[in-house]
DNA sequence: GCGGGTTGCGGCATTATGTCGCATGGTCCA
DNA sequence: TGGACCATGCGACATAATGCCGCAACCCGC
């Protein structure tokens, strides 16, 4: 029975974010092929002919907007959600013009990933608690996102962002946040 | 001679704008025709069969989006470039889904239209603008997202976001918000 | 025509934010 | 070792944003 739960593959070089959002998505009862680089992903998409897949934009570099046909071609009723943490609406409608299903912005929930992917996989029972973040949550997990990346400057991170420094100070001591 | 030029379009309730772009263009010779409604948008489609469009999203209270499909309809070989001052990664994804040829941010010179009306995809340019979005941004983006995910209703989406009907509104009307 | 929902908006009392400024502490380098 | 340079923590305070009323106007299904 459990082979008739639809097949995710992830497709995210940073192995923390990978790890994390597979496991959600077992959770959710799906069946998660992780890849790390392009070719694994197409090895993977060739071989298990996954019907949903969720494709990070900056592979190292590489674009992941190149991988869009490819791995179309490699699976072809595979329904790929682009998510980056790099968003822009060029690239977006890029990305969907090269076929893509949908595209995210980066600090997602596996809920709106699910959602954007359309249809929740799941038993049509379970629909209602499908919530968005907050946007204070939304906001908290970008900052710690850039936080991180600037290597915890928190100077160079309220560049960044575009905001000052003293309200990031603020903000970065006033919230535990919880949710 | 003159017949020979392609038309185009041009679909913006705001006469001002309407004027100036319409103006722009005819002086790139193009053959502009110019509506302000959308059964004047559909007439003019259906009478010139237009190769390109221009249509603003805001159509005072009427969604553009709306206007998309009877649009291609009316002129199946045009290319229909969405313009919106209210630009968003979901309503990019909307409306390049629902066939849009491009779509582009409001503050947008004729340049720039004429390029993204282009018949070649334009540049996957995107290797500098690897740049974190600010707060400001993101919250606007996730906005829009879940905006559009409750199909439009503003009391519903506050509830949502956990925000203040009031609060939602200001935001929404707010923000033209650049980047 | 009524109850229930949405929407736009005016008006506060409260908070959060933008901005300065200053003291402290760390690094790099001549 | 004395600076030049930068990051950090924090006080203070004017300004802007938010939470929270309440109301009038609609739309819609019954």
């Amino acid at each position: 029975m459990p082979d008739r739960n639809p097949q995710i593959l992830v497709v995210d070089d940073d192995p923390v974010f990978n790890r994390i959002l597979a496991r959600a998505l077992e959770q959710r009862n799906l069946r998660v092929h992780a890849a790390q680089t392009p070719d694994e992903a197409l090895g993977l998409a060739k071989q298990f002919q996954p019907e949903m897949a969720v494709l990070d934009l900056n592979l190292n570099g590489q674009s992941g907007l190149a991988l869009l046909k490819p791995l179309m071609d490699a699976s072809p009723y595979c329904r790929i959600l682009v998510l980056t943490g790099y968003a822009s609406i060029a690239t977006a409608v890029e990305a969907v013009k090269l076929g893509a299903h949908n595209y995210l912005a980066k600090p997602a929930d596996v809920d709106s990933i699910l959602l954007a992917l359309g249809r929740y996989p799941t038993v049509p029972d379970e629909q209602p608690p499908a919530q968005p973040m907050s946007v204070e949550r939304l906001e908290w997990e970008h900052i710690q996102r850039v936080l991180s990346e600037q290597q915890g400057n928190v100077s160079a991170t309220a560049r960044a962002l575009k905001m000052h420094r003293r309200t990031l100070q603020r903000k970065l001591q006033k919230r535990p946040v919880k949710e």
